[in-house]
DNA sequence: TATTGTTATACTCTATAACTATA
DNA sequence: TATAGTTATAGAGTATAACAATA
């Protein structure tokens, strides 16, 4: 880590030297928001011609391989607010992509399935963002990839208690 | 992974096992981001007694560690559109932690510094940001932090084509 | 003609309070 | 009293178009 303030002359406006960011290269927040950013930016363009977003693919894959679950148990899963995931049901259903149904043995709660429709979608995207994450977005073979992702996980997942929200 | 429409019966409202995410958590994007919320939410409380925020952190650390960089250098460094660092450079100016100057050789520019406070600041949280990635936002040691970051900063600065934005 | 910094603006994402109907 | 789903709303965060001054 490089001294903060080594008060070295004024830098040219363009065409110079790469900023020093090394404090912030070491972080693990930093560099995890950069590859998140750069691997979402990849993946946005092969979602678009299904007319999906990266949340709206999550929670229609979440649904899919969960047929019936609540909405409370898809905030859960993907740490979305209830109040948010309103609205992305309302278009998923418009879409004829997700339809509720009453919930057995509770009847405040909505169990949510994927249309035939949605299923097919979903498993296009799906097969899509697999194969755009393997190939052209990481440069890593399968062990970093397996690697990196053991790690990430142990981050979020942690040994004890859960994120703020 | 596993079937996307196995067909299972309705699930329990609440209190059952957790969802099947595994399609997601098999991909980097997804982890990498959930692992950035995370470390973000414990950075958050650390940044507060600063009044500063994630961005306002970031633009600050680049701006002490490189005295005289013109925005245009720091949109470029953090990803940020040069419209949206407007607002963040006039804040981080009004609370006296940051200075524009003339650049010399070109009107258009000016350059970035921070002033005695902001330097103290900057210092302050630069080494309460150290400590939390460090010890207890991540559960990782040495080897394994040094590990990740690696692999993430392949992803991010790549081997190719920069990102979209 | 291109670039720096800027304004205005819109759109997405995220967050909080509060309501209803059920439990 | 607590929970599921919802509404309304506020606040970040991020995006594009367009402008004046300068290169």
């Amino acid at each position: 880590m490089r001294g903060v303030n080594a008060r070295c002359p004024p830098r040219a406006a363009s065409g110079a030297a790469p900023p020093d960011t090394s404090f912030l290269e070491s972080l693990i927040g930093y560099n995890a928001r950069r590859a998140a950013l750069a691997i979402i930016a990849r993946v946005l363009p092969t979602l678009q011609p299904h007319d999906l977003r990266v949340v709206e693919f999550s929670v229609l894959t979440v649904i899919a391989h969960n047929p019936g679950i609540t909405s409370r148990q898809v905030c859960a899963a993907l740490d979305i607010l209830p109040p948010n995931l309103v609205g992305l049901l309302r278009r998923l259903e418009q879409r004829g992509l997700v339809e509720k149904r009453a919930h057995p043995g509770d009847r405040r709660a909505q169990g949510l399935y994927v249309t035939a429709q949605g299923e097919q979608v979903q498993r296009q995207a799906q097969q899509a963002v697999a194969a755009v994450e393997t190939d052209e977005a990481t440069h890593l073979n399968a062990a970093e990839r397996a690697t990196l992702i053991a790690l990430l996980r142990r981050i979020y997942q942690g040994n004890g208690a859960g994120t703020t929200r």
